[in-house]
DNA sequence: GAGTAATTCAACCAAATGGTTGAATGACTC
DNA sequence: GAGTCATTCAACCATTTGGTTGAATTACTC
């Protein structure tokens, strides 16, 4: 899910503009030529993904960045280190590893 | 474009079978319960994506890992970095526990 | 209580997504 | 050349996506 909600330009930006602190829903769509009807979905796909939670205060929804879900996307990336680290010098023999021909 | 990519499972499994080495469309479709078609689209847009290369050979087309996007969307990701460094200090067993990753 | 501000809801729309089928292309094998 | 293997193409389908509008909800202000 986090991969998917990362997928969107506008929702990346929302994320920008979280790592700023708390920012309401019109505070988060205010940079975009769209409805805030329209922003406040992309707010919730982010909810859904676990990388926002919402405060509500008064009539206005404070929201606010939740880098968990980043930090795991981070890490599944992470998987692939080896393959730009090692480029190909040592990567033929990694592959054979891998392959469990090598033995 | 590579965030899009990366949000399908099916694709992710397909990019975690190239890890191992060069592999056909059909290599690369037959731990699916799909069309050889199906599984000709899903290259097509990690292809797009610049996450695999293909050379034809013959008759089958042999694809190959391009880490290079991966690299990218990793960096992005690592602006982040901060945030779960400074801010939550329980977030290694929060990584621990998110292993069983659903998605 | 009346008016207004912040947000969502419901309905709708066009386009994209993930999948299927059946026919077509291209290359090997006999 | 005929048949077959690996793959794609074209058309279609259902669902999701990203967006809109207009009405509803909820809370503040006078």
């Amino acid at each position: 899910m986090t991969f998917h909600a990362l997928a969107d330009p506008t929702r990346r930006g929302m994320l920008a503009t979280l790592a700023q602190g708390e920012k309401s829903i019109g505070e988060l769509a205010q940079p975009y030529a769209m409805t805030l009807a329209g922003a406040s979905k992309h707010v919730q796909v982010l909810e859904r993904a676990g990388l926002v939670t919402r405060r509500r205060d008064g009539r206005t929804h404070r929201c606010a960045l939740n880098p968990a879900p980043l930090a795991e996307a981070n890490q599944w990336l992470q998987q692939w280190a080896m393959f730009w680290n090692t480029r190909l010098d040592g990567l033929e023999a990694l592959l054979r590893e891998a392959k469990g021909d090598g033995e």
